[in-house]
DNA sequence: AAAAACATGTCAACCGGTTGACATATGAAA
DNA sequence: TTTCATATGTCAACCGGTTGACATGTTTTT
């Protein structure tokens, strides 16, 4: 069995309550007492019961943590770095991978909270879930509107969508077309469209707006549809690939005949594409942002607190637009 | 406050025991009464607290993973699958992110048992980390030998590192290099050096072989040492493409002067880099295995287990080979 | 010499659920 | 009618650590 405080304080010849002591540096406590107690504490190979601890100070130091999939590079990064400034500050993750399902979201808020997280970060939602609407659980949402009550995190995406259709404009195209991701999410992310239409019209050009589905078949619709394309805002990095690859299939030279601008600029896309323009994210200023403001409102509750953070992303022009 | 099985016992007018008999389907409970009290659960949000029940039944249904980093698309996709599968049998996952640092894999560990795990997977290994021997933890490591005693899991890497060097060699590439990760760890990683060596040395090639530092700076150094270079296997798909980066600003003409092929074929290279020739892991069998070995160790304590488990990868031929 | 600070011990309640022992009551089967 | 399966209640111990109250020393300070 595993030892207890008990069996150190056995061990190192005091009190279970000494041990305490000297576990949690209260009341006084003799140097050669806590030399002792240590002493037990290794020969024994004690490690303290987090959980017990947990249920009484009513406090668990978990984070839970739901976006669709640490498999893509943005997701992967975010969390990367939101589990490095939680493990800094004491905290632990929890991590779920909903998938996109609503089903699957709601299941993991539930285990959640049936496991006593201390709060949760979330970047992953189906429209309507108000679910998240839990009174006394601090909740932040990251590029996700949760709720009017749940502050968000975000990158700039009006800006950032504004530098990526204006890049194009300046570039000389006149025919842009945008690729979104799944718009019945409601994220600030749909800012990025409403900017490049924005900034089309005030061009006097024509917005278009793809809406891209799971196996990417609609960007050779999208070809076949506008033989005349010049430039393409694709909202993420990985659908800006998806495009490169199809027009190199279709002899399209980007770019000469096209341009396009990703958006993300995640560790791996710099490195598996460093030529693709692209909007790269202040993911870590992201992270970090979320944490702090995670655990602002578990430390004062009821403080007011910021309900949206934007924070300003970067432009990086690559070889895809032309260099 | 949270409410608790008490405040659901008096809102459905019967006792705590009887919500714990429903909530654990144990003893007799009559249809009317179990309705009864579901209805006061809903009524009150009740959550039942996994914390105070772990700490009696002295399980956690917590897993640990300590692998460098969510960031890196391998490991990305690793542990989404690890989380995934991980969830369907109703264990819920801790995420450290170790970054190939010994001292934060040593404190993850002591984490993780203070925080009554109920086993543990790691990729993530500093040679000579004893800390990996606990008794009555269960431990299965991914691509990493741990200890003597603690099972593996990972590709086929020896069949997979001989797929890539025999490509090239049938390719008709004299001057092949590899180049390595890091190989101060102790990975069957490694064993695709091994292959490498061993086909090119049956071949009457001169194996050669670099070793990858964090800025990639050897690359350069690579192609400056070796004019007549006109294959390499990377052992990494991010390695590969950084090679392809760099033959392309040396206007090395791939694959008409230089074949590359790379490893890992994860989602998101498949998506980014398309092109790309590399041998395919089988990230989801790993992470089932893994899962699979883990549990056996939970359920079955001292039952015999497989201490490794080599599952075969895929060759992906790409453009980058010469398609 | 008295007061204050230091050091440790004993004891019990508590965190929120689980479980076994035991009691009681009802309806159904033998 | 007796027995048994069903249905629920009461009670207390337990999981492992925390904490406050209180007691009893020993040193230091004043």
């Amino acid at each position: 069995m595993k030892p207890k405080i008990e069996d150190v304080a056995k061990v190192a010849g005091v009190s279970p309550t000494t041990v305490s002591r000297v576990l949690n540096n209260r009341g006084y406590i003799g140097e050669s007492t806590r030399i002792k107690v240590h002493k037990a504490m290794e020969q024994l190979n004690y490690y303290p019961n987090e959980v017990a601890r947990s249920l009484f100070i009513k406090k668990t130091f978990l984070i839970g943590l739901i976006f669709p999939t640490t498999s893509n590079p943005f997701y992967g990064q975010l969390i990367f770095h939101l589990e490095n400034i939680a493990a800094t500050l004491g905290y632990k993750v929890l991590l779920c991978n909903s998938q996109g399902r609503e089903d699957k979201e709601k299941n993991y808020l539930n285990m959640l909270q049936r496991n006593q997280v201390d709060g949760i970060i979330a970047g992953a939602h189906n429209k309507g879930i108000e679910e998240y609407e839990m009174p006394n659980l601090p909740v932040v949402g990251v590029d996700r509107y949760l709720s009017s009550k749940i502050p968000v995190v975000s990158s700039d995406n009006y800006h950032g969508g504004k530098l990526a259709t204006q890049l194009l404009v300046n570039k000389g195209c006149k025919n842009i077309i945008h690729i979104n991701g799944p718009i019945s999410l409601e994220t600030p992310a749909n800012l990025r469209r409403k900017a490049y239409e924005d900034i089309m019209r005030a061009n006097q050009l024509t917005p278009l707006t793809y809406e891209i589905d799971d196996h990417f078949t609609i960007i050779k619709q999208l070809f076949e549809e506008n033989p005349r394309v010049d430039g393409i805002f694709a909202s993420d990095d990985l659908i800006a690939s998806q495009v490169i690859r199809e027009a190199k299939e279709r002899n399209i030279d980007i770019p000469t005949d096209l341009k396009v601008i990703g958006y993300d600029g995640t560790e791996t896309t710099r490195l598996l594409l460093p030529g693709l323009s692209t909007v790269q994210q202040p993911i870590k200023e992201i992270a970090e942002k979320a944490i702090e403001l995670l655990v602002k409102q578990m430390d004062d509750k009821d403080d007011a607190i910021q309900l949206e953070t934007i924070i300003p992303g970067k432009l990086i022009e690559g070889e895809t637009t032309g260099g």
